[in-house]
DNA sequence: TAAATGCGAAACCTAAAAGTTTCACATTTA
DNA sequence: TAAATGTGAAACTTTTAGGTTTCGCATTTA
């Protein structure tokens, strides 16, 4: 398991909206800082720092082509937001349902 | 449906680990703010203002009971948030994309 | 009624987050 | 080789988040 992951949290990550789009945007891609950063009304270097804070999270590979740095969505670092999400499922709907899922989480 | 539940987004609530702590607490049991407080290395105003994020998050409730405010877990707060993981899982169930990330991943 | 208890509001402080501009450095391309 | 392109690092500013202390106000209780 590579260090990044745990330097900054998935909680803290997805916090901010902008975060969030890039997942959105990075969801389908791979995709390029420029070409990334063209989408959203800030500087391409504040897209740059959003973009590593997802890296160290867990939620983005980042690969170096040429001069480019492209970036894609890591879905498997959302799987501890799942994980914690589904004790609390229990809370809700049929008890029996959820506590279901919750056990089946596991093996993911 | 009160309007507190749209000044604080769920995803900003939920980064703290304090109040993710606060969650877990109240998930069970309903407690006044002193007693919840008694339980954190701060102040209880600290707490408090952590538990009116909550609120405004709609994650838990607040219940007036002589000169104590009781606070509980409101489950389905979260939903949002299972909804907006519910798009991403498909990511990681996708076999192909699955396979891609793991042939990425063996590099690191 | 007087004292104690439970709590939030207000004012304030500090550190961290989010943004900017500038610069240096590879890598392409003309 | 010279110019253009893609990018991150560094230094800086501003805003927000998380914490404190102090105070006042209901509600209980002695």
């Amino acid at each position: 398991m590579t260090d990044t992951s745990t330097k900054h949290d998935v909680f803290q990550a997805i916090a901010d909206p902008t975060r969030r789009e890039l997942l959105c945007m990075l969801a389908e891609n791979e995709m390029p800082v420029t070409v990334i950063s063209s989408h959203f009304p800030m500087s391409r270097t504040a897209v740059s720092k959003h973009l590593r804070i997802l890296l160290e999270a867990g939620l983005v590979t980042e690969k170096k082509v040429g001069r480019e740095t492209r970036y894609r969505l890591q879905p498997e670092g959302l799987k501890e937001l799942k994980h914690w999400l589904a004790y609390y499922e229990r809370f809700w709907d049929n008890k029996l349902a959820a506590l279901k899922s919750f056990v089946e989480s596991d093996k993911n």
